[in-house]
DNA sequence: GCACGAAACGGAGGAAGTCTCCGTATACTG
DNA sequence: CAGTATACGGAGACTTCCTCCGTTTCGTGC
């Protein structure tokens, strides 16, 4: 790659997280292209589709993903803690920009996504807090990972659209651990 | 009102009522206005936001909800299936076009909303079949109807921009169900 | 009937956003 | 330092939204 093409691709990633952060993933290209100082058609050359480039932003923070979920499972905690406490980990992660959760959720279980890397690392790291409870015969045998990924990422779709406060994110929570776990409460 | 008036106001509708099924509640409002043989201006006095324009095309359909729930009410059912029943009706009511889920679970709630109404048709028919179960100490005590009915349309969300299956809904549902209800399985 | 004012129409066009195309400029290679 | 592959940039085509205002139509009173 020539260097001013890296150069700019760092750049325009940059700026991108910036905005995003700002405006939300629906935030105009055109406006990332002119804030990094380039034009739009180098924007598109570098990242062809919105999704590519919510793909490369995304990628930095989603490595604190996989060392949450091995916290949570290392925790020893109740299951029911242990779950509200990866949940609202998972949901807190996927709502970090306006427009995250619908974006990353509706891509789940597609492969053909630009984003679909990203979301098996959520479901990968959702498998492994659920394994371990299920190891222990407390998680309900009929629904997989993928599924609980949407469930829960359904929710942060809600609160995020709808501007809902943690309190209610949690109540919804509560009742889909709930529904997870196998035993009475 | 004029009689040209009324007979576009009618046209319009019939014809969004079309376009919304066809191409989801995303259609393009200067399309409905060319299929209906009248000029945007016109479209957008009668129905000056999309949200209106939705607004007026639900209405038909929203009194069958309240059937839904009444006959859910006094069905007899037991606790699990009532609600399974129930909240399937609720998901593919509000799941009738594309868009419709994220529309109308995005309003729940929101008073400011064009569709406002709508959604408490809805919160309320829930409200109704809740209290049935609850009145019978099988429901949790600590979530109200508007978060049943956040918590039901997040599914539908996710399942509508998804294109997920029937079934995936299906297991989401009876994980809610599960969390909902007091008791054990 | 007919004329007149109020009501309604319609589509041109501005604004915002997406994305492409291609003439121009720049970095690397030998 | 010349030549070529690579990359740049922004004009502009296209889409959708929505408004504005000159023109048309309706319905009423005479």
């Amino acid at each position: 790659m020539r260097a001013d093409a890296l150069k700019n691709h760092e750049k325009i990633l940059e700026v991108a997280a910036q905005v995003f952060s700002e405006r939300g993933l629906d935030a105009p290209i055109d406006d990332i292209a002119t804030r990094a100082g380039v034009g739009a058609g180098t924007l598109y050359r570098h990242f062809p589709t919105r999704d590519d480039l919510i793909d490369a932003v995304v990628k930095s923070w989603m490595n604190q993903v996989d060392a949450t979920a091995d916290d949570v499972v290392a925790s020893d905690l109740p299951p029911r803690e242990a779950l509200l406490s990866w949940f609202d980990a998972y949901v807190t992660r996927i709502s970090r920009n306006k427009g995250g959760p619908a974006k990353i959720t509706g891509a789940m279980g597609n492969a053909d996504s630009p984003i679909y890397t990203k979301c098996e690392t959520l479901r990968a790291a959702n498998e492994r807090v659920l394994g371990s409870l299920r190891e222990r015969g407390e998680l309900r045998s009929d629904i997989d990972s993928l599924e609980v990924c949407r469930l829960v990422g359904a929710v942060a779709v809600v609160a995020d659209q709808g501007g809902l406060p943690p309190e209610s994110v949690r109540s919804m929570l509560n009742v889909v651990i709930d529904g997870l776990l196998n035993s009475p409460s």
